[in-house]
DNA sequence: CGGGAATTGTAAGTCTTGCTAACAAATAGG
DNA sequence: CCTATTTGTTAGCAAGACTTACAATTCCCG
């Protein structure tokens, strides 16, 4: 009952001579990516309540994992984040006990990141959850669809 | 200098057999989505300061204008939102006088949404300013990429 | 070598969005 | 007529993104 679509909410009057501007809304590439960030992260939320892990989370404690000792800068550039929100995700990490920060030995202003055993421990039970939540995803496409889609969003996203 | 990519942060230590799990968090799908919108929300914030209006706030003016009178849950429904989001972005755009509501004739439980002479003008605007927007996302795709990439969203948010 | 500039992390505060829970008013349906 | 549903509303909470300011550290040029 989410998914009525067009059940035309009220009489749509003339609109006039209009949609003569920019085209009807539905034409706007931005306004799908939006709908289409905002499916994926309610199904996200949804695959995730029990674990009680955002996306940015997952993708920090996936991160961490990768590269033991990554600084917080550079977790802030992989991510698209600026410093401060990086801050506050891994405050409620660290708050957890997924992962601590570690003085540099090489740059005193740099905070190494290891993940705590807990961490590596959630991060297991995270990434299966992904595998659920990306087949959800996937189930629309064909895998050489899946590649295309992913072509073209990295363009984006650079 | 806000997309040097990967300059391996970190000395990128030994994943040991890694990798073997799920796959390179570049493989997840759901990942290029995010950093697709937060790309694209970024530009649009950034086009959009001058106006003052966010996504959002855009998405309602551009559907009262096609449905006037149309209710807050007809238009929760058509950009996925709930009730009680729908009210907060209501309020602002009221605030700034672009809308009013009024009691529906049929349905006295209804409110019909009707644009103000000021959030017709903003709309113009915005129109304009959203069709830099489209061009700067769509400079990266030929026409059918376009559709294509539309035909592909569609599918996850239906 | 010294000192200003840049980098990195941190803290505090604001705004928007998204959610829940509870409640009131209106309508729908038996 | 009485109950269930729909719709709007309010209040409160959390996450994310941003700004500004500040301290510590490192870089680099003169």
């Amino acid at each position: 009952m989410i998914k009525d679509k067009f059940a035309d909410a009220v009489a749509t009057p003339p609109p006039a001579d209009g949609e003569a501007d920019i085209g009807a809304i539905n034409e706007i590439l931005g306004f799908h990516i939006r709908l289409a960030h905002g499916a994926c992260l309610r199904h996200f939320t949804e695959t995730f309540t029990d674990l009680d892990l955002t996306q940015k989370q997952v993708s920090v404690l996936w991160l961490v994992d990768d590269h033991p000792g990554i600084a917080q800068t550079d977790l802030a550039q992989r991510l698209r984040m600026d410093r401060a929100t990086t801050m506050a995700i891994i405050n409620r990490l660290q708050a957890k006990h997924f992962l601590r920060r570690d003085r540099s030995d090489k740059d005193g202003r740099k905070q190494a990141l290891f993940l705590e055993p807990a961490g590596v421990a959630m991060l297991a039970r995270a990434k299966q959850a992904i595998g659920e939540h990306e087949a959800w995803v996937k189930s629309r496409f064909s895998d050489k669809e899946v590649k295309l889609l992913i072509d073209l969003l990295s363009r984006i996203h650079e």
